[in-house]
DNA sequence: AGGTGTGAACACTTTCACAGCA
DNA sequence: TGCTGTGAAAGTGTTCACACCT
């Protein structure tokens, strides 16, 4: 719909959807702005300031319907469709996120595993075989993959992004600890636990000496 | 030092930190703001701004002295001691992140790891013996922890929660898909996957349209 | 000249407050 | 009455531009 959303309305568009689907399994029909709120831990106005960007969905009086809203947030957020997704490296982190659940219920189906060991090449992960990262071209084309997610050693991110690129995928999703320079139609999101844990060390730190 | 660092100011010096160690293995030793905006992705300006909320440590005209900037930035962001980890949740991210050597070289050790799995219980991993959650008020005293990482599933969260928060701990990583409610004393930072690719599912579908 | 440190301008986000509809 | 939708106000973060030091 409209030009930028911020980052954070669009996290806080994830959580309420997660807190609908969650209610709506109660058997809820209907949640005012206030309560959708206090399960997301933000505040009512900013509930409604941030669906107010997409459109009006509530009724005065009565509140937000329960399924017609996450079906609107889910049309918005992108996940009335499957997303298909490559795992790039199948390393210890890697297959920790191939085996997690999450992903398939929320509609992200990692459909291709690359590896730039070749012991690992061709062993067997559910329905997935796995690929040698030589082939990634190959591999992403065949699969029609939208996103790709980089569990690779930082010193080989540069080489395989540039490749990820070229190929057309416009969706990485970055475990490793580099700062990534991609063209502008390419959306990168970053996940760094240890800029995580630097950040709570200076949490720690500040409040410690007052 | 003072009031209100905003979060992306403390994730910024992280880079900073990061560049800089980076760049004095190679043996420069000075730097002007400008290149270390370019390598960590941002302006000169802010650069100069982050770092004139802790103090004054440039030259003019010749830019940071490496060595001196590094170990204020790890001054301030309290990564100049060691920090002590509990993972709670041995299941599989719990377990690769306790494999990742990340952590270690900045100064985060994993002293204990719990788990509800009674058949987990015992196991050794490295130098840690597993210990029952039933037992962790008892293990993160003696082991006088600092930061939690959860790793648990979200049902347990709340229960958990409550007795890490009780014995004292007031950093949490937490990798489990809910929204922490902690005392104000307390950080919670929050690694969720699912919540990235939704994010760029959005970004994706955006841009789809135009 | 070269590059920092910083007030002031600007841009963006959140909160307030209230008109208006069910 | 109850609760949404939204302009306007307040609050935060970023960028500009320049005085000032080496």
């Amino acid at each position: 719909m409209r030009r930028n959303i911020s980052e954070s309305t669009v996290r806080r568009l994830s959580f309420y959807l997660r807190i609908l689907e969650k209610v709506e399994a109660v058997g809820i029909d209907t949640l005012s702005s206030e309560k959708l709120a206090q399960r997301t831990g933000t505040t009512a106005a900013q509930v409604r300031k941030d669906l107010s960007l997409f459109g009006s969905f509530g009724k005065r009086g009565l509140g937000y319907a329960i399924p017609q809203l996450a079906s609107e947030l889910r049309e918005i957020l992108g996940l009335d469709r499957t997303w298909r997704v490559a795992l790039v490296g199948g390393g210890r982190i890697g297959s920790a996120l191939f085996e997690y659940s999450g992903f398939r219920k929320r509609g992200f189906e990692i459909v291709a595993v690359l590896d730039a060991d070749s012991s690992k090449v061709g062993q067997r992960w559910g329905k997935v075989v796995l690929s040698d990262i030589a082939d990634l071209e190959k591999v992403l084309t065949a699969e029609s993959v939208d996103i790709v997610i980089l569990t690779i050693p930082a010193e080989s991110v540069p080489d395989v992004l540039d490749r990820v690129v070229a190929v057309g995928v416009r969706g990485i999703l970055n475990y490793a600890p580099v700062q990534l320079r991609v063209p502008g139609d390419v959306t990168v999101k970053d996940v760094n636990m240890v800029l995580e844990l630097e950040a709570l060390s200076f949490a720690l730190s500040q409040t410690k000496g007052e």
